[in-house]
DNA sequence: CTATTATTGGAAATCATTTCCATTATTAGG
DNA sequence: CCTAATAATGGAAATGATTTCCAATAATAG
């Protein structure tokens, strides 16, 4: 296992660390998984990408740094309506992928998508100016969900 | 109990049984606390309310008759992360009083909003539209919520 | 290297939601 | 109004994701 070769392993540990939390194999094997996983991960997809390399590293331990990484901003942790919790890296403080979603409600697939998002991103930005002042809220971020059927679904009738 | 007094007993009645399910007591009772509701409700929370009333209307029916309801559009279940499904009625197909959230991740306080709504709305037909086309998506629906701190919250610390 | 203390894993507990199934109620049709 | 067909119900038990507990372990400052 090569280590230094940059920065260190991965621009997060400095992040992280920097949040006053200490930096584990575990926690270190989460946020690689996170970073480099395309789809929406939920705590047990996240513990049987790692399981094979880390064995000894729990389910709890997984919801627990979860938690924490989301609380940090890290992490995004999105409910798509199949009853488990799933998580996104947020890469950046609102990196240049920020994306948002589009549901099959009949099967759960998950489209990201990043048209219009421009448009999107400006019109939220006026809305959550105005939100802030109007409500006193110190807003930090946003979700936006679109539902429907996909396509497959829909040829199934 | 007054019956008639005027099409019937809450306009809702024909919306559902047009969809082919049979009006029971406790779907009655149910769609009755809703539409009142200032709030957002679990379902526990509608037992509650309802089983001075209703005390033979069980849990069970409660979540079954919200599945349905969501199912048909007439209520909307919402996920503000305090670990239960909320639900809201849904006031027509696009009602007069379609509004976004503002949820405080500290407290969990929720602020209906429908300011800026009209912009809003706008974008998000045109952005409905588009993805629609694009990515093949019957979309129905669409789920915006900001997410922050509320001054109380703030204050705190 | 040590002391301090955050972190961990695993078993058990929680708790919202579902499943089961025998019983009951709604509704179309006569 | 009556009846058959079957949708709907409720309560107990099952599920299953997430939490809680706590003794053991590991990360880090100095
Ligand atoms: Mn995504
Ligand atoms: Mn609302
Ligand atoms: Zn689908
Ligand atoms: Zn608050």
């Amino acid at each position: 296992m090569p280590r230094g070769q940059c920065g260190g392993q991965g621009w997060w540990h400095g992040k992280f660390r920097g949040c006053g939390y200490r930096m584990t194999l575990g926690r270190e094997a989460i946020l690689d998984v996170l970073s480099k996983a395309e789809g929406h991960l939920s705590a047990e997809d996240i513990y049987i990408k790692i399981h094979s390399r880390y064995p000894n590293v729990g389910l709890t331990t997984i919801y627990r740094t979860l938690d924490v990484l989301s609380d940090v901003g890290m992490v995004y942790k999105l409910d798509f309506g199949d009853g488990r919790a799933r998580y996104e890296f947020a890469e950046g403080p609102k990196g240049v992928h920020h994306h948002h979603h589009l549901v099959c409600t009949e099967c759960h697939k998950i489209i990201d998508y990043t048209d219009f998002i421009d448009d999107e991103v400006e019109l939220l930005n006026q809305t959550e100016k105005g939100l802030g002042q109007k409500y006193k809220f110190k807003i930090t971020n946003h979700l936006i969900q679109f539902y429907g059927v996909c396509q497959e679904c829909s040829d199934k009738k």
